[in-house]
DNA sequence: GATCCTTGTTCGCACCGTTA
DNA sequence: TAACGGTGCGAACAAGGATC
């Protein structure tokens, strides 16, 4: 692709600003800088550089008849480190500015990476090293070496954006975590308005090449109102005692006082109930017992003890997964000995356990977590950690009661409604003008997991009308198991997890069949997730109103009856364009993000989905400028009245809200395409935990959660008896 | 070894109430 | 009124696994 970006674009790209594009020779896709970077000065007058990039991409689409191709363009910040840049885990990138006397305005930048060499055990003599890979690639853009000294370019990159002639001309990249005392005023991601200039200035520049694509047309889709936090935690019982059971036990696992009365008194609020005082001599009651319209739930207070201590780990085993396995053993058991209860065996059960987070612990072989989540899952007991409480205050390392409390909620919340996989239903499905009935909304997806995680498993998640929660289908289980029991499985011994593309295929056509029933069925899949196992999904092979997994075995027509396939991406890899909007046809006036459902004019089957604009960029950063002042609040005066001017707003980070592409890529004859494409779009203000909208449809983003509960391979096979 | 694409890591975001 | 803070989500970037 660089080699396809014109050599005189950097010229016939006007300004923006006082600067001028350079072309950047980088990897991948073509990337444009501008040049000479600008200087945002702080209050004690140290000045911070930093320029604009605009990234270049060809990108395929899926169902275009005409097998078009569009360049998607991302522009994007790029702050160049002014002080000593040190990362001793990951590479630091580095633009080299050619240095030939024949160098002109056309000639390109190279991007090269530095990475820290550690020395010999005990000696202080790592250095900055340039990557070897990179650095012979750079070469070849050059005719003599130009590669400045990687250690004096990361003590003092300053000196190189300047130069006086003794040093190479280059830039480091500014990023967060290069270096305790390294930072930058200027904030990051570049404001809707400053898209949409410098992205006019390219389009003319490439105006003999390429046109800019048609502008997508907003459609009015009502979507869930955002709740309120409280709202929000009022547990649906009636959907939990469904989806659970009706009847439902919760272990609180508390390690100190504070927890335990925070934990109970989140319970008692999230089941509609005032929680009853701890008794004052410090004994604390063996249970609880809530009876509501809808669910019976049973609270047992438990110490936590020695479940949350450290793991102790034998350094003498030097194989990995040995050692992990002799640490993790004796938990298991006692995990399992503590939860034991035959008593209430077959009911629902759920455990909130008070232990420290992974930094309390030595290493992550230290830590307890996945071990005594294994034992629990191993009883059929759901659990969700919460961090013990830090010392009450303002300071760093301290919590208020307020914030507290917030965390706890939100334990609570993940672990009743989003572990059991609660969700709403969107109020009027479809669009106004063509609206949706009885829909059931299936997700596929594909957990990859590596390392000790290694998995490679599909799955499917459900979610029908007539219930308020997601059920999910695994290979190993024949039946659709509500989601909660599905994360059960997972810590199964025998679970086949590592299948291959073929069995891949193979388990989505079976899912498919069996909820082919003649009902309307809205199937989501992610264009990124699912396409190297299925390759009959991807952009060149997926044909328009068939379906094949497996591109040499599309399923048989009869057997799709009702289905309809929704196929999403997102801007992962730039496979989405950025967007900026503007009310009605009138460029020139407010440019902003918008927060909407949207049709694209030229191709009937590709829909796409923006989500709400966050408050932040709501205060006027999108439509403010690193570059232009704009009118806007610059303060106030000392009678607190608001006082306006123009004004830049170049420390300002701003946050783009990506695009999601919906493409409709199987309907029936009748159907209107855009009702079904905007259910996807509605299902992402779904959720029952989070009250934002999620990137994801709520099925897919169910299925994208099931990675988590993954457990590494230890840890899935049972306890044998010389353990504990 | 090249390429594709998932995974890991870090930090910023909204949220929304408290506190200085 | 501005700053703060814990959490899950998300963006950005880089590492590295998978596959040919």
């Amino acid at each position: 692709m660089y080699f396809g970006l014109p050599s005189g674009l950097t010229r016939t790209v006007k300004k923006y600003g006082v600067s001028a594009w350079r072309r950047v020779a980088t990897e991948h896709g073509a990337e444009l800088i501008s040049w000479p970077p600008r200087g945002c000065l702080s209050v004690n007058g140290t000045e911070y550089l930093w320029s604009y990039t605009l990234r270049l991409t060809l990108q395929n689409h899926a169902l275009s008849p005409e097998q078009d191709a569009l360049i998607h363009t991302r522009v994007g910040t790029r702050r160049w480190a002014r002080s000593n840049a040190w990362d001793g885990q990951r590479g630091i990138s580095a633009y080299l500015f050619t240095p030939s006397p024949w160098a002109n305005n056309a000639s390109p930048f190279g991007r090269a990476q530095m990475k820290w060499q550690p020395g010999p055990k005990g000696k202080r003599e790592g250095k900055m090293v340039w990557d070897d890979v990179l650095a012979a690639t750079m070469a070849r853009f050059t005719s003599h070496a130009f590669l400045p000294s990687a250690p004096d370019l990361a003590a003092n990159p300053g000196e190189f954006l300047k130069p006086d002639g003794s040093v190479r001309l280059a830039g480091v990249v500014f990023r967060d975590g290069l270096g305790e005392h390294s930072h930058h005023i200027v904030g990051t991601g570049a404001s809707a308005r400053d898209r949409w200039q410098i992205f006019r200035q390219l389009a003319s520049g490439l105006k003999d090449i390429a046109a800019p694509d048609h502008a997508l047309q907003r459609t009015p889709v009502p979507v869930r109102p955002r709740p309120a936090a409280n709202d929000l935690l009022l547990i649906d019982q009636e959907a939990l005692a469904r989806a659970a059971g009706p009847r439902i036990i919760v272990d609180v696992l508390y390690d100190t006082r504070v927890m335990l009365v925070e934990l109970l008194t989140a319970l008692h609020k999230a089941l509609g109930q005032q929680a009853p005082a701890l008794p004052a001599d410090g004994t604390v009651p063996g249970e609880y017992v809530v009876r509501t319209a809808h669910l019976a739930t049973v609270i047992r207070p438990r110490p936590v003890a020695e479940i949350a201590a450290p793991l102790q780990v034998d350094h003498s085993i030097k194989r990995r997964k040995d050692r992990a396995l002799k640490a993790t053993s004796p938990r298991r058991a006692l995990t399992l000995q503590r939860l034991h209860d035959p008593d209430i065996a077959g009911l629902p059960r759920f455990a909130l356990v008070e232990m420290a987070g992974p930094k309390a612990f030595q290493s992550a072989e230290h830590d307890p977590k996945e071990a005594v989540k294994s034992a629990a899952a191993s009883l059929g007991v759901l659990t969700q950690n919460v961090t013990p409480p830090l010392p009450t205050g303002t300071l760093p390392g301290t919590e208020t009661k307020a914030t507290r409390t917030q965390r706890v909620n939100k334990a609570v919340l993940d672990l009743l409604t989003r572990q059991t996989g609660l969700l709403g239903h969107p109020d009027s499905p479809g669009t106004p003008a063509s609206p949706l009935t009885d829909v059931t909304t299936v997700g596929l997806w594909v957990v990859r997991r590596t390392k000790a995680h290694k998995a490679t498993l599909p799955l499917a998640i459900a979610h029908t009308p007539d219930e308020p929660f997601a059920r999910i289908r695994l290979p190993h289980t024949s039946s659709w198991v509500p989601f909660g029991q599905g994360l059960l499985t997972l810590a199964d011994y025998d679970i086949e997890r590592r299948l291959t593309d073929e069995q891949v295929c193979n388990f989505f056509g079976e899912v498919v069949e069996e909820i082919t029933d003649g009902s309307d069925i809205a199937l989501l899949t992610l264009a990124q997730n699912i396409r190297s196992a299925c390759s009959g999904l991807n952009n060149a092979l997926l044909q328009p109103d068939t379906l094949a997994f497996d591109p040499r075995q599309p399923l048989p027509e009869h057997r799709l009856k009702g289905l309809r396939h929704l196929r999403l991406r997102t801007d992962l890899r730039d496979e989405t364009s950025q967007h900026y909007s503007h009310r009605g046809e009138d460029e020139a006036g407010e440019v902003g993000v918008g927060s909407h459902f949207w049709r694209d004019p030229r191709r009937p089957r590709h829909y796409f989905s923006t989500a709400r604009k966050p408050a932040t960029a709501a205060g006027g950063s999108p439509r403010g400028s690193r570059i232009e002042a704009h009118w806007a609040c610059t303060g106030r005066d000392k009678d607190k009245n608001k006082t306006y001017g123009m004004k830049h707003e170049t420390r300002q980070d701003v946050w783009n809200p990506q695009l999601l592409e919906i493409a409709v890529a199987r309907h029936a004859p009748d159907d209107d395409p855009a009702a079904w494409a905007a259910l996807a779009h509605q299902q992402r203000y779904e959720a029952t935990h989070f009250s934002d909208p999620l990137v994801l449809p709520a099925v897919l983003h169910l299925g994208y959660t099931v990675s988590k509960h993954i457990l590494p391979t230890h840890l899935v096979e049972p306890v044998t008896e010389h353990d504990g």
